[in-house]
DNA sequence: TCAAAAATAGGACGAGCATCCTAATATGTC
DNA sequence: GACATATTAGGATGCTCGTCCTATTTTTGA
């Protein structure tokens, strides 16, 4: 963190507290304070709150498209990727449980605020969406894959609201052997009546 | 509307703002402006935000519990109950795109605030968790009942997120059919493989 | 080495905020 | 009809916010 620009050290910083105390919530003053700057250096560095708001996003897109890149990397099966997905929420119980999911609270704020940047946040879950519909299709269930990355996602979101909203860690672990479970039931028989509206196929490739 | 005590309007206003715009985004003008009303005013009913807060969170207990005690009067099956609780999604979809879920953003940005009425704003989330259990518990999931709970309300809470992120309405239709065919299997099979991490079980009343 | 540029510090600003206060008005009661 | 009480209005206060500005220091490059 010592070996950091000014600048970058800013938009960790900011990171962090955005998802700590909501965008709104977080000042100038509170970001500055956190790194012992002054406003006015902060200033030099950025004009306006939403400014920096583009940079923290732009990390966060930058850190999550590496890590969806090393997963691919590691040549392991799909399944075992959306897997890693999954099991974020196991790792990241903790500061789940403390401050809910980094990417849906951030959307719900600034949906909230009618702010223009929720597009950009919204890139977040689209590459997520993106990556999960891409192993899905590896997986043989191209005509209904978004369909499960969408439904992947919104499970991910659900347990992270209610951990964050019932400070239950225990919760987290339950859903995802759900999930896990749900997963490996999806791949087993694909045309089963498993994820009931998605239309009849057998696993093409 | 007309028929309402100003202290009732001021808090039927607030419910909408929070909802709308957020807590902390809602200022005391915007409420007061909402309903033409003076601030100086505002002050002889609410002291402070807080206690505006936590007029709304017990009114929406009460239009909660109303809400669940009428669909326990209407003598339906329990899974016909279940199945209104689900399909609220639907009915509210057009806010929910617009704003998300108002108990699950609420509780959100109350955690991220680390305001004390979290703790209310989780009673409206435990009115529906310990309604739904009792569904469960009559459909004869004694066992896992409250597993089952949670799992309906991370449901909703998911859909309701990504709903308010992609303002994307079908998807809730999406979701919800799905989850109503779980809900049909939930019921047939109830030993059966779904559901996974559940006690094995069978049926009893 | 020395001027140009980048970085830092810290104060000033207007606006909006929650809160508080006092004065005016309405309402109900004897 | 008069008086206590409830309600309304609107200004005052002190604080924090995002933003902006001007000095000072540090770094850079020729």
């Amino acid at each position: 963190m010592s070996n950091l620009t000014t600048r970058e050290l800013i938009v960790e910083t900011a990171d962090q507290l955005f998802y700590q105390q909501g965008f709104e919530h977080t000042s100038f003053s509170h970001i500055a304070g956190a790194i012992s700057i002054s406003r006015g250096n902060f200033y030099h560095h950025f004009k306006t709150k939403d400014e920096i708001l583009d940079a923290v996003i732009r990390l966060r897109l930058a850190k999550t498209q590496k890590m969806l890149d090393q997963w691919e990397a590691e040549g392991k099966h799909p399944r075992e990727r959306i897997q890693s997905f999954i099991q974020i929420l196991v790792m990241n119980k903790k500061d789940i449980k403390r401050y809910g999911c980094p990417v849906g609270t951030l959307c719900s704020e600034l949906a909230k605020l009618n702010h223009g940047s929720l597009v950009d946040a919204n890139a977040l879950l689209t590459l997520f969406r993106t990556w999960l519909r891409k192993q899905f299709v590896l997986l043989g269930r191209e005509a209904d894959a978004d369909q499960l990355a969408m439904h992947v996602l919104a499970f991910s979101q659900g347990v992270a609201t209610l951990a964050n909203a019932f400070k239950d860690e225990k919760f987290i672990k339950n859903e995802v052997n759900q999930m896990l479970d749900w997963l490996k039931r999806c791949e087993e028989n694909m045309s089963s009546s498993e994820s009931a509206s998605a239309p009849e196929l057998t696993g093409e490739r």
